[in-house]
RNA sequence: CGGAGCGUAGCGCAGCUUGGUAGCGCAUCUGCUUUGGGAGCAGAGGGUCGUUGGUUCAAAUCCAAUCGCUCCGACCA
């Protein structure tokens, strides 16, 4: 690109309603343009960088035999009627109806959709396992998009699904994305860690998956690592022991004053209690069509819920907390919730699994301004059902290795990779032959990469005060060539050497606008392509050599026009070999 | 959806309290000068003040409604 041709324009200013490093840069860097709330447009640099990732994408998934299609963004709704989720997707599908009065939706994800090209092709065992993927629009109706492309409400994500006779080609093929995955980031030098995920909505409970998240501060996922054994689990997913010394008492429970003491600090504080020797008290409606069901749910004093758990436990399609209109109608009194001689006609009641049944506790005392002290479960409540419910945290002991103390990580979910079962195979009837010819359904996989985040990602673990630095794999052009001098023969000197540059394959942009020269080179450090070369007429006139300048380490070296192609070559090689050994953690 | 805030030129903002017919910086255009870290001088173009309605002789300014955007929360393969 020849800038003074070209189509791109940076910022000097941050705009106002960019949060995160990367938001503001892909914006002042002139890569992306918000046309609305969670819409962009990709300008040319910012498609290019896309355009990068997109393609190491296909380079890996082609070594694994996965082929792309592409299916219509736009779908019908029967496909979602089959799955069942045309209502449960609700909110997130952007839905509408054609001139014909047909229900239509643009599409959120697409096991529907390749299950129906699959079911369409494939009848026999004897063509499985096959795997299908597509690099596509998204789009999900976020309620809150930000942080730019990183949560945008359309999106682009590679999606593959695989389909398999058995168990077993399930398994393998997850094995094989999963490095798949690996050498994607690696290729990109992006610093990541796969975790232990949740399914979601996505696949059926307790069934395997893992997500790739990129590390960065701004990341809005909580991720587990244990330095000893290794494992890491994002938050919710997490299982961390919490090793806790409680209270024993041979008192009997006694309910005692707490005037408008409501919250755990308001109590603990007015009772000179430590939060661990007091039960945190919950209520959640579970919901599962028009059947609505409350459960009190108990936790150890500073311990946080784990909804996903919960929702497990309770089987239900949702679950919210419950409102003070609830509590009103249940008869129960907020802020002084707690299990004692609490009517189990009305509400279920679950204890964590983290709480000492035989300890003493301070809970709420089901009346205004009451609380009891010296509540011990396993004496003083007759019911009693325990349940894993509570959110690990930092600071638990890692279940897998026992030794570990469990630290905090914040990342971007850049993939995830699913063993999704015949969940969708089975609702929207999908049968093929076995060797005994008998007709089964067939198993999923399916892997997930959000492209755009993942540009977004990169930016965000690669920028310094300048602009940004882009990693060479992905990087929107290799060299930047900034030309300095007003002179027609540099000028055209500056034109011969970029065509040789692309002649020899090395992506180049040419700064020869008639702008001055730190004008130039702010915007190339903005900018952050891998390396900048300079022609100026002050140094070539003195020396005959250009300079050449490593935009992440500063490094720079004066270098002849005649050793040009094979200095900018080496260099480029070099760091692409130095950012493959800085991935991973 | 609940809470908060903001909509004035492409971007960043002032003006609004106390109504009198719109301004600054950057960007853009022209000319001259300038070329190794976002140049200087001189001039120019560009705004239904988000929209609609109301109050008023007069509304960017006051009132109401509405739309859009942002932040916090809930939501989230």
């Amino acid at each position: 690109m020849k800038l003074s041709k070209g189509f791109w324009q940076t910022f000097k200013e941050t705009p106002t309603d960019a949060e995160i490093p990367s938001h503001q840069l892909m914006i002042r860097a002139g890569l992306i343009y918000k046309q609305s709330a969670g819409l962009f447009a990709y300008l040319p640099m910012g498609l290019r960088a896309l355009q990068k990732v997109e393609n190491i994408i296909r380079q890996e998934h082609a070594k694994a035999d996965c082929y792309e299609i592409r299916a219509s963004v736009i779908t019908p709704a029967e496909l979602w009627l089959e799955s069942g989720r045309w209502d449960k997707m609700e909110g997130q599908m952007l839905k509408m109806k054609d001139r014909a009065g047909r229900e239509l939706c643009v599409s959120p994800t697409a096991e529907e959709a390749f299950v129906d090209v699959f079911r369409k092709y494939v009848s026999s065992y004897k063509q499985l396992p096959v795997c299908l993927y597509q690099i596509n629009t998204k789009f999900r109706d976020e309620i809150r998009p930000r942080y730019g492309v990183m949560r945008s409400r359309e999106f682009i994500m590679k999606d593959a699904y695989s389909f398999h006779p058995n168990e077993e080609s399930m398994h393998e093929t997850y094995k094989k994305m999963y490095d798949v995955y690996s050498n994607i980031w690696n290729r990109m030098g992006l610093k990541y860690i796969v975790v232990d995920a949740d399914g979601g909505t996505m696949a059926s409970a307790g069934s395997r998956t893992q997500e790739f998240q990129v590390i960065a501060d701004s990341g809005e996922d909580r991720v587990l690592h244990c330095p000893e054994c290794g494992y890491a689990a994002n938050i919710e997913a997490a299982e961390g022991k919490r090793v806790i010394e409680f209270s024993k008492t041979d008192k009997k429970i006694e309910l005692v004053d707490t005037p408008d003491k409501k919250t755990m600090e308001e109590v603990c504080g007015f009772l000179k209690v430590d939060k661990k020797h007091s039960l945190k008290s919950v209520v959640y409606s579970a919901i599962t069509g028009n059947d609505e069901k409350f459960v009190l749910v108990l936790l150890v004093g500073d311990d946080e819920l784990n909804e996903i758990k919960l929702k497990t436990l309770m089987k239900c399609d949702h679950l919210r907390p419950a409102l003070e209109g609830d509590l009103d109608k249940l008869q129960i009194p907020a802020g002084f919730l707690g299990p004692y001689k609490i009517d189990r006609k009305k509400i279920k009641v679950v204890y964590d699994k983290a709480i000492d049944l035989s300890a003493s506790f301070v809970t709420g005392g089901l009346q205004k301004d009451k609380h009891y002290l010296h509540f011990v479960p396993n004496r003083d409540d007759k019911e009693i059902e325990v349940s894993d419910l509570r959110l690990s945290n930092a600071g638990d002991h890692c279940s897998k290795c026992k030794k570990g103390i469990l630290k905090e990580i914040k990342g971007i979910e850049v993939g995830q990779i699913f063993e999704l079962g015949d969940r969708y195979t089975k609702s929207m009837n999908v049968t093929i032959l076995d060797q005994n010819g008998k007709a089964i359904h067939p198993l999923m996989g399916c892997y997930g990469i959000g492209t755009t985040r993942t540009v977004a990602a990169a930016i965000e673990q690669n920028n310094d005060a300048d602009g940004i630095i882009w990693p060479v794999s992905i990087a929107p052009y290799h060299v930047h060539f900034v030309v300095i001098s007003k002179n027609e023969d540099f000028i055209k000197m500056s034109y011969e050497i970029y065509d040789q540059l692309i002649h020899n394959g090395i992506e180049v942009v040419l700064d020869d606008r008639n702008v001055g020269p730190g004008f130039k080179f702010k915007d190339a450090d903005l900018l952050g392509l891998p390396l900048r070369l300079t022609l100026g007429e002050r140094d070539y006139a003195q020396d005959g050599m250009l300079e050449i300048r490593d935009r992440r380490s500063g490094k720079a070296k004066k270098i002849m026009k005649e050793n040009l192609i094979q200095e900018i070559k080496e260099w480029l090689l070099q760091k692409q070999n130095d950012e493959l050994k800085s991935a991973r953690v």
